[in-house]
RNA sequence: GCGGGCGUAGCUCAAUUGGUUAGAGCGCCUGGUUGUGGUCCAGGAGGUUGCGGGUUCAAGUCCCGUCGUUCGCCCCA
């Protein structure tokens, strides 16, 4: 392999792969803007301090996952490893905040320096949703509504399951973390050696842990359920009621917590275990705090991201490209007509293909690769007495036809099944009644 | 950032205990068919065996490094 490779953990996005990823991308625009969401579009980099200050000092992203680097005016600048900060910051510096709810809808590239696995790179692609402004509870049930919809329209919702869990408000979240350190404090010989760095920065990643000693430490660990206030609970249960309604299979994971510093009250994540350890395909949560700490008014939010490449690897074929015509003029007269008709036909919205070089075989057998289904076959003769022969390449069947009628020919033998709709027989009584 | 597996043609894979000119299928190109495709037949192009170093008379094969990839840890989409 030459030195000309992507870098680790990018890659090109072709073929196969990429209709799957366009899919995805066409349900989310559609269904997000069913549901009411105005899209936006923010930079790819910001200034480091937008992901700094919003997702924890201590957060893996901030320590090791940054492309962080100084530009030519010595500003240091980010590539986004996330969506949300982004966000809040165009909320703020666009002068969202005095239209009131916000309800955001982007998707893009992020960014982190991480050891790329499958379904993990270092430029990934998230879709991204967002509620900024609103503090009901109903807020976070219509975001998981639109993502259970999301799930289910690209037809991969029976292989996830939702994980929901409260983290409860800021009151309750500190009532518990002292619980929680009190408690680990006493097992400290117990822990991981991962799980006494955790104990330190943020103990309430040790319930997420996989190391064997410290889940056997969890069945006696304080619950995040017993320290939810009055207001928290209540907001919860709010929400797994809506949830329900809605008919979303969900299990209340009092395990869940998130990575990142700005969560409040609902966190969640859609897990599927047809991903390896990559299992997360869409998560999210609510962050009260967030565009405060940025400097901003005190402004209830929620939102959620999903990974588009996790989605595309899911989903089944994703749709075939429209069939196309394929036009195969002969000889230098030929190609000028061939020009005009192709123009027309390409603005009347049909997939057009031209063919340049080859012999009739070759053109024909090309256009068969290339899953046309209709060849427009256009030689000397064709030209003197201004006519084109529309050829079916599923039936192998032909028509001369006037070139004046061109269109409409070609629009009724496209309205014909494609031979895979048709049995056989069928296929064969076709061709002996039509063969010249 | 840490640990394990794997890198041979565009793709999927062969190549004996280290042995001489690294093969096959698929795909691609050309011809058989001067204007009729998918089948068939014949031919062709395509490789620094990821890269670098080492051991050896001899390395695709063994060793070291490196890059990529993959699985797990961490964390997440």
């Amino acid at each position: 392999m030459s030195k000309l490779q992507p870098v680790r953990g990018t890659r090109d996005i072709f073929g196969d792969d990429m209709r799957r990823f366009s899919h995805v991308v066409r349900i989310f625009e559609r269904l997000a803007q069913a549901y009411g969401f105005d899209e936006i579009s923010t930079p790819i980099f910001e200034f480091t301090e937008v992901y700094k200050r919003t997702l924890g000092e201590t957060s893996d992203v901030v320590t090791k996952e940054m492309y962080t680097f100084e530009d030519r005016s010595g500003d240091l600048l980010t590539l986004r490893p996330e969506y949300t900060a982004g966000i809040a910051r165009a909320y703020m510096s666009g002068g969202m905040a005095q239209a009131g709810v916000s309800r955001l809808f982007g998707w893009g590239p992020m960014f982190r320096h991480e050891r790329p696995q499958k379904g993990r790179f270092r430029q990934f692609h998230q879709l991204d949703a967002e509620i900024i402004g609103a503090a009901e509870p109903a807020a976070d049930v219509d975001l998981l509504a639109l993502a259970w919809q999301l799930l289910s329209d690209l037809g991969i919702s029976d292989r996830i399951v939702l994980h929901l869990n409260s983290l409860g408000d800021q009151e309750s979240r500190l009532a518990y973390r002292a619980a929680l350190t009190a408690y680990f404090a006493d097992h400290v010989d117990a822990l991981s050696e991962d799980s006494r760095m955790r104990l330190q920065k943020n103990p309430m990643r040790i319930l997420d842990s996989k190391d064997p000693g410290d889940r056997a430490l969890l069945p006696d660990a304080p619950q995040i359920a017993d320290y939810l206030n009055e207001r928290s609970r209540a907001f919860f249960e709010t929400v797994c009621a809506g949830v329900k309604s809605l008919g979303i299979p969900y299990i209340h994971d009092q395990r869940l917590v998130r990575g990142l510093d700005y969560y409040s009250h609902t966190a969640f994540e859609f897990v599927t275990d047809a991903l390896g350890s990559q299992g997360t395909v869409l998560g999210g949560g609510r962050y009260d705090g967030l565009i405060e700490m940025m400097g901003g008014p005190s402004t209830p939010g929620v939102g959620w991201a999903a990974g588009i490449e996790r989605l595309a690897m899911l989903i089944d074929e994703p749709p075939a490209p429209m069939r196309a015509v394929a036009l195969i003029p002969m000889g230098d007269a030929a190609e000028k007509q061939a020009l005009v008709l192709a123009r027309d036909l390409r603005a009347a919205g049909l997939r057009t293909l031209m063919d340049y070089k080859g012999n009739m075989k070759k053109r024909l057998n090309r256009a068969a690769k290339a899953d046309a289904r209709l060849a427009l076959i256009i030689g000397d003769e064709e030209v003197a007495r201004g006519a084109v022969v529309v050829r079916d390449l599923d039936h192998s069947t032909q028509k001369d036809c006037a070139l004046w009628a061109v269109h409409d020919q070609v629009r009724m033998m496209l309205a014909a099944p494609p031979i895979a709709d048709i049995s056989p027989a069928a296929s064969r009584d076709v061709i002996d009644a039509e063969q010249p």
